[in-house]
Parts: C-alpha cells; sequence; structure tokens
DNA sequence: GCATTGCATTCGTCAAAACGTATATATATA
DNA sequence: TATATATATACGTTTTGACGAATGCAATGC
C-alpha cells in the first residue's frame, strides 16, 4: 500500500518507532554527521548505531555518503508531503524533550572540541544541510 | 522513553507502522464504529481486525466501548501535542489516498444501508465522535 | 436453561527485527 | 606491502509481531 508517488506510511512509521533512531535523527536535525559522533552521543555499540542506520536509508529517510574513511549520514526529507510535515512536526517536538536536547547538547560539545572524545580523534566536522526538518518552514 | 506526559513516540509509530491498523484508523476518522463494520469494509477475518484494534488499544490510540453485544471503537486524540499534529496530518492524507477513501466509500454505503450486508444484520449504526482527528482544527 | 450472536483470546507457526559478538571491507597511512 | 582506522556485515539468539484456525466468553433471545 504506497501512495501514486511511491511512498509507503507504513515503512514511514515503522522507521520511526524505535527510540535508538528517533535520537539519530534528532541528531542529523540539520547536519551531516559521520557514525563516531553517534557512537560518541549515544553511547552505544558501533554495530548497532550502524545497522538502525542502515535500516533509516533502507527506508528512504536518511542518505549515506563516503568521505575518506568516514561515513557521512543526512536526512532525506520525503516528497510525501504529509511526511515532510510529520518529521517537522517531530523536530519540534524533539525540542521540548529531554533526551533529545541532551543528545544535542552532547553533540554540540563534540563538535566544538573533538580532540576531547577519544573516539572522535581526526573526525571531520559535521557539515550543516540547508534541507533539513528544522530549517523547513511552516 | 517518555515524555513529562508519559507519552511514548516509540509505541505510537509502531502503532501506525502497519497498513492494516492504518485502515482502521481512517474508518474511525470521525465516528464510532462497532467490529463488524471494520470486519466488512476491509473484508478480512474478525480476529484479525481484532487482534489490530487490541494493538491500537494497548498504545492508547484508540478506546472501546460495549454496547450490549457490540464493541465500538473510535480514535482517542492524544494529549501530546505533537501527537495530535501527526494524526490530523495523517487524516489530511487520508483524503487524498485510494485505498483509504475507498473504505471510506464502502463504509458510507455500508451505514446507509447495513440491511444489505449478510455481516451487519442488527448492526448498530456509527455515531458521530466531535473529538476527533478530522474536525481538528489547523 | 440453552442456543445464538458478536467479539476476544489462545495456540502454533512463521517472519521481522533487535541485540551482542565476531569478522569483513574499504580507505588511509606508514 | 603491511597496518591501522572507520564502518559494515554476518552469525546466533531472543523478542516481537502477524497470521489462520480454533476456542472462549459475554450479552441477547428463545
Amino acid at each position: 500500500m504506497t501512495t501514486k508517488e511511491g511512498f509507503c506510511f507504513e515503512r514511514f512509521f515503522q522507521a520511526l518507532g524505535d527510540n535508538t533512531r528517533l535520537r539519530l535523527l534528532n541528531l542529523m536535525g540539520d547536519q551531516d554527521l559521520c557514525v563516531c559522533y553517534f557512537v560518541e552521543v549515544l553511547n552505544q555499540p558501533q554495530p548497532k548505531i550502524s545497522r538502525h542506520l542502515a535500516y533509516l536509508r533502507s527506508a528512504g529517510l536518511v542518505h549515506a555518503r563516503r568521505d575518506g574513511k568516514w561515513m557521512h549520514y543526512r536526512i532525506v526529507m520525503p516528497r510525501n508531503e504529509c511526511a515532510r510535515r510529520v518529521l517537522q512536526e517531530l523536530f519540534r517536538h524533539f525540542k521540548e524533550e529531554k533526551v533529545m536536547l541532551a543528545d544535542h547538547a552532547k553533540l554540540t560539545k563534540a563538535c566544538s572540541a573533538p580532540e576531547k572524545f577519544v573516539t572522535l580523534q581526526g573526525a571531520p566536522i559535521p557539515t550543516p544541510v540547508a534541507s533539513s526538518p528544522v530549517f523547513a518552514s511552516r
């Protein structure tokens, strides 16, 4: 069951139905991040993070880009208008949720001083992404 | 991971991550329906329908009310504002989706002439529900 | 009380998904 | 070429969820 554009809400909501994936999306709100930041901020095993990122990718919610040794992930705004709005609402909500705010705070700290984190030695600094849910208009 | 109000987005999205449940919610858009209508419109086994309704109930998305032999189900608008908006967007979208429109058309037909459907003999007519996603303001 | 009706639940099976652990792959670097 | 690093994937296990088929249960009507 998909829309004319081929969008599948079932799959979309399944992808959102996991707290780890919600936290990953929250971190990608407006930037292009490499895996080590997710691992550092969520403080969870790297294979677990990679698997959830792969799931998000297979659902079409994120895009992966290779940059030397690093893989950067960013959100792909769906073409389906309803799904886009859902993501926008969700990101508006993240700004009021404790865990999500704390994750963002930790990410900001990590980005401003990556040398202080063992796992982030030499990691590329995240780059802003314009077409993201946090910059979306309403 | 829940909000201060105790709302769990993980569970919420899991509940939305199934096409049968999305179709059930669509039918409940603005009325209080008994199980036989879901069975008739979706044309699927009654235990399957009941199980999905139970899932939606356990996730807090619907409320069940007994009326003699019949069980009526209706949507419960979440207290969480983000979740409410997500449901509203979803219902706006349903009005543009073929399957959902067809289901609604079949439901309307069934309601206007229940005697013509074998499974609906004596079934109570659905009753409108005011606090529903389709009547929600934007 | 007994049968019928409307619905829920149980049971067994299968598939999907989540996880930790281990290992493979790709790139960079010495 | 050999090694280190960043990330992905495979493996085995456990949990969750979906399903059809059968059964249970509550309310009604005789």
